[in-house]
DNA sequence: GGCTTGTGAGAAAGCGGTTTCAGACGGATG
DNA sequence: CATCCGTCTGAAACCGCTTTCTCACAAGCC
């Protein structure tokens, strides 16, 4: 059983490689990872055998002579989203340029089973980005004590002794009541996301904190899929809310079909603002006002972070990136101005 | 320079924990894998060590002593398309269910480093799945090769030596000119996908043989985003085409909302055809006529495949899943029929 | 009671690399 | 010409875990 390579060509081992350039393993590793200086003709004796065997390390047996995978993990809710897609590809994108490859799990919404799939990652990975967890604090307490690299994207917890990075929310939804308040609307409805999400609670504090604006919140729970806004929408109605705000862009979109069905033109009867920006460019139906995350330099200094972790072992302060407001076709003055 | 994690906590092995057990590592191996019958009353000092020192098997290690590292690989084009999480989603599915962890790869569109990244999932992947490839056939070759388990989805390449899983593309797109010609349509446009994409020749075959239908097709240069549906979709006027088929969804859409802003009316004026069936639910401002790919089943299926490579070295026919016509409001019976 | 059998645990040998360590060799120096 | 020193190479140890091999021990049998 020792080996189950049943049939299948034997691997090929780097002494394999030394044995047919006539030198030792060890001159054909000093070679392959330029960590000495070789002779120039051994030097191309040993290139040649790689070529001619079509040798390639083990990537296994490097990290565990190396103690490191080479090997960063990103653990995300939901691939669906658009929006993670956007921060893996740059998030990929710094990992390959220092060497590394990516190892991708997706919690399909359900925190429940984040924590196993963040140690399974632990175990081979150097260093783990957790993207927007939903994971109980306690979890995430007992994760940061296994004393791995974790960076946090998208949820920043006080008291937990790991670097964080996040869109400044918070700042986001002011940036939509600000402008919600100057087009005349005082009533605003806010279909939530998932209770448990960090991300949420931001944007609900912003809300509750834009009273000093005259605004006043209704909040319904909804989730942060299309269909969940385009559930939720209908009880939007009983609220007297001028003004739709959401969790996020999806969200919206799901809203405003709803809205549409139901008769309710939007901007004309109800404003609804989505969140995120994500661009589903000539596909969506509605041009949405919306704020927007960069979500490319989300990931990239994400990752940036994660890797200073793992090779200096330092980590910063909690970085906040701010966002920025795009007023589109969704958003207008209420049609009439409900003052008490 | 051995030991890199500066300040960190050592790591805990096996040994420690059978240090603290007052055990051999070998049992420690036995009772956490339950590989031979082991002494209930040690078995339990084995948990309780493991328990009080956190320990976690280092996942290199094992690797490398079962020579396999209960990992696949996964490469796909693009994760913004939302075909793909889609798909991952079902082998991610499979492969925890056999155990294994999912390494996910993307090439960003660009065919000419994915022939790296596989080899670099190779070195680290038990097996891989390439999803739909625009490899070019000898690099392909050069992979198949390798000998490694490799399962191609979406692309099915006659003499390579490595089980293939697709949808029935060239099916698909006949349903959907059996459709069009049952409307009456005669001259039909259609924005081609990625040249080199073997998805997209079933596509173009598909419509030359549909010429027994008495269709004509002219073929339009595109690409694979909702964007290259809208740059593309101002060339169609000139064909006098009555229908337009496209590559996928997203370019349906994205030529959709250009036609719009062209002033031609889809349906009535030009109708409309989509490819994959994407759920872009209560987002998506038109609802397409389309076809859709099981995608779920594909992957699940496709995961499978590997699986049975990986375990048991065998490898099966090529597969071809049925595609299925969803007509919707994207399609009508042309204004005027254009007969010779 | 002595011997065979069976059982479970430890020692040790890999897995395939990297890195230390020590030695061979060649050139420079006194 | 002998000695010293610096370079480059190979042998061997090691990374952490699995698995074979070996052995001690207890039970079963004549």
């Amino acid at each position: 059983m020792r080996n189950v390579r049943q049939g299948r060509a034997p691997r090929v081992t780097i002494s394999d490689v030394g044995a047919a350039a006539g030198v030792s393993a060890a001159t054909v590793s000093r070679v392959l990872n330029g960590t000495a200086k070789v002779d120039p003709s051994l030097a191309a004796r040993v290139h040649d055998a790689v070529r001619q065997l079509g040798y390639r390390p083990n990537a296994a047996a490097q990290g565990l002579a190396r103690g490191e995978w080479g090997t960063i993990g990103v653990l995300v809710p939901n691939l669906a989203n658009p929006y993670f897609p956007d921060v893996l590809k740059a998030v990929s994108a710094v990992a390959h340029s220092h060497g590394r490859r990516v190892m991708v799990m997706e919690s399909d919404d359900d925190p429940s089973i984040e924590q196993g799939l963040v140690e399974d990652l632990m175990r081979s990975c150097d260093g783990v980005l957790l993207c927007s967890s939903r994971m109980e604090r306690a979890d995430l307490v007992a994760l940061t004590a296994r004393d791995h690299p974790l960076v946090l994207l998208d949820r920043i917890v006080p008291g937990i002794a790991a670097p964080a990075i996040s869109a400044d929310f918070f700042g986001g939804m002011m940036l939509i009541c600000g402008h919600l308040a100057q087009l005349g609307h005082r009533r605003v409805a806010y279909l939530s996301g998932p209770e448990v999400s960090w991300a949420n609670a931001e944007r609900i504090r912003a809300l509750e904190a834009a009273k000093a604006f005259g605004i006043s919140v209704t909040i319904l729970p909804c989730g942060s899929t299309s269909r969940s806004g385009y559930e939720a929408a209908a009880e939007v109605a009983g609220t007297g809310a001028t003004a739709l705000t959401t969790y996020n862009d999806l969200v919206a979109l799901g809203a405003v079909t709803r809205m549409r069905e139901l008769g309710v033109r939007v901007p004309e009867d109800l404003s609804v603002v989505g969140f995120d920006d994500i661009a589903l460019e000539h596909v969506a139906h509605t041009s949405l006002t919306t704020v927007s995350v960069p979500r490319g330099q989300l990931g990239r200094q994400a990752a940036e972070m994660l890797e200073a972790l793992m090779t200096e072992g330092h980590d910063g302060e909690p970085v906040s990136l701010p966002m920025e407001l795009h007023v589109r076709d969704s958003t207008a003055p209420p049609r009439v101005t409900v003052d008490k």
